[in-house]
RNA sequence: CGCGGGGUGGAGAAGUGGUAUCUCGCAAGGCUCAUAACCUUGAGAUCGUCGGUUCGAAUCCGGCCCCCGCAACCA
């Protein structure tokens, strides 16, 4: 087998001013997914995730709360550490904070390759202010009268102040040449086709500082102390900020050598994942970003869709908000492996690409066709006539199922749960063709030469499952090592 | 003409030119290894609508009608 190129791949940052979202969740499992996938292929891999911790809305927020605003995100980050273990993440993950110091510090560096390379300019802006809301308001916000929809009757103000601008159109030409050079940039295509129609309707140079004295909760602006960056331009250089670049700080406190910049962003293939709300930032402002720079690109940009539940938006005023602890506990009685089940609906339920739907209801519907009666039960079944003819199989090197392989080429995880799945089902149905437990009556030998190959049916679906659903992957290669029935079943009944 | 997604049996979905598939639910049968599970068969869809292209369209093209995002908590 070749070497193939280290792996980076890494979720977006999500802001810390709300509980965990599922959507995020499926995010950082789906990406946890191909880390591990391709981290059993042999190949290095550096999976990164953390917390976007600066802004207006953390500032106001803190304020409300009545904390100061660094132990307000500390708190709050500590919540998002929290939920990778609780979703059965790798614990290879790397976490950044965009408040870590070696951050802020690349987040500066950034901005200053960016203003070396002429993309940084200061310039009015101008913006509509609702004193109702305390809030800027763009005119898409506004009503068919140019007025605050919530406050109608009270002037709009006009605020003028100057900000650093990035020269995002001047860096359209470069991205016209990057989407031509990197034909699989954003995936899927429909993703990749709307870029391509943004960018040539023309672009729009954008804002990226804040006036320290109206929101002082930001990095500072490289030579300028009375502005402080905006939260985006701070936020996507988290990429790289957690390779140690500019510098390879990781490397220098642990006397290790290793440049992971390097070695991951310079030398590797780089994939982002993000949700479709998040495409623009990605693999438009991000790659332009890095362009101004001079540095890498990313290799691949992948976009997922939303969860709605219901036929709806997950909304706090609708109370249809699915949060992942929730789903969870609802499994942590039936099953040992909970947040594997979590990690099946994601992965099985919603479509890699599209917005998918996902109710409590749907989610419990799911597990007992799937896991309960497909997957636990075929363990149970096959194990239990393994160990009563004593049938065991010799040590192999497992192999994935070739058509699941495929879909981690293409990122659709969803299409290769499904793959599993109907492997399964095939599996279920070879056992009432072959009756094993009647063959053994007859003919014992052929009996356990039936049993045998179903074995090594059940343990390749196991080990093509290890990316997915690690622990009943890995309880189940167990079970057909130490040849043991299932004390309990892998996803019991609901009751 | 702002941008995008979608309308497929009772419910939820798959399916981008060639006999309409899966899950749930329903009906009948089988099996007993298994978590009252599993297997087989059946009923049930004029694939939103009108028109066009084609030997042939859910699938391609055009018109129309609905639903949902993109703007607030929120990915």
């Amino acid at each position: 087998m070749h070497m193939e190129k280290p792996l980076y791949i890494t979720t977006t940052l999500p802001y810390v001013n709300a509980e965990p979202h599922v959507g995020f969740a499926m995010e950082i499992i789906r990406a946890d997914v191909i880390a591990r996938y391709h981290e059993s292929c042999g190949r290095d891999v550096f999976f990164n995730t953390g917390t976007d911790e600066h802004g207006q809305k953390l500032l106001a927020d803190a304020e409300k709360a009545g904390v100061p605003v660094k132990e307000y995100v500390d708190r709050f980050a500590e919540k998002f550490r929290e939920l990778a273990p609780l979703l059965g993440i790798s614990d290879t993950v790397h976490f950044i904070r965009t408040t870590d110091t070696h951050h802020e510090f690349a987040a500066q560096e950034m901005w200053r390759k960016c203003d070396a390379a002429g993309y940084i300019y200061k310039k009015n802006y101008e913006a509509k202010y609702c004193v109702g809301c305390e809030l800027e308001k763009t005119d898409s916000e506004l009503d068919e009268n140019g007025r605050c929809p919530i406050h109608p009757n009270k002037d709009l103000e006009i605020i003028n102040e100057e900000n650093y601008f990035f020269a995002f159109s001047k860096a359209a030409s470069l991205l016209e040449k990057l989407y031509a050079e990197k034909p699989s940039l954003v995936v899927p295509d429909f993703r990749f086709n709307e870029m391509k129609a943004f960018l040539s309707r023309g672009l729009q140079d954008f804002s990226i500082s804040r006036l320290k004295s109206k929101m002082p909760w930001g990095v500072a602006v490289p030579g300028d102390d009375a502005h402080v960056m905006y939260v985006w331009f701070d936020a996507l250089t988290n990429y790289i900020s957690t390779l140690g670049w500019p510098q390879s700080i990781e490397a220098s406190h642990e006397g290790d050598t290793e440049d992971l910049y390097e070695k991951f962003w310079v030398n590797g293939e780089k994939v982002q994942y993000c949700g479709k709300d998040n495409t623009r930032q990605q693999s438009m402002m991000w790659q332009a970003m890095l362009l101004a720079a001079g540095l890498p690109t990313t290799d691949t940009v992948v976009i997922d869709g939303f969860i709605n539940s219901g036929g709806q938006k997950m909304s706090k005023s609708l109370g249809n908000v699915i949060r992942p602890a929730e789903v969870i506990a609802l499994f942590k009685d039936a099953s040992q492996f909970p947040e594997d089940v979590l990690r099946f609906v994601l992965l099985h339920d919603i479509p890699s690409f599209e917005d998918g739907d996902m109710t409590l209801d749907s989610v419990s519907r799911s597990y007992m066709t799937y896991l309960a009666n497909g997957i636990g039960n075929l363990t149970s079944r096959i194990m239990k006539m393994a160990t009563s003819y004593g049938v065991t199989i010799s040590e192999a090197v497992p192999v994935y199922m070739p058509e699941v392989a495929v879909q981690f080429a293409n990122y659709d995880l969803t299409l290769g749960m499904k793959e599993i799945q109907s492997r399964v089902s095939t599996i279920d149905e070879k056992i009432a063709v072959y009756q094993p437990f009647k063959t053994i009556k007859e003919d014992e030998a052929k009996a356990k030469l039936q049993v045998e190959e179903l074995l090594i049916d059940l343990r390749q679906v196991a080990y093509t499952l290890s990316p997915f659903l690690p622990r009943t992957a890995k309880e189940i290669l167990l079970l057909i090592r130490e040849n043991k029935m299932p004390e309990k079943p892998l996803f019991g009944r609901l009751s």
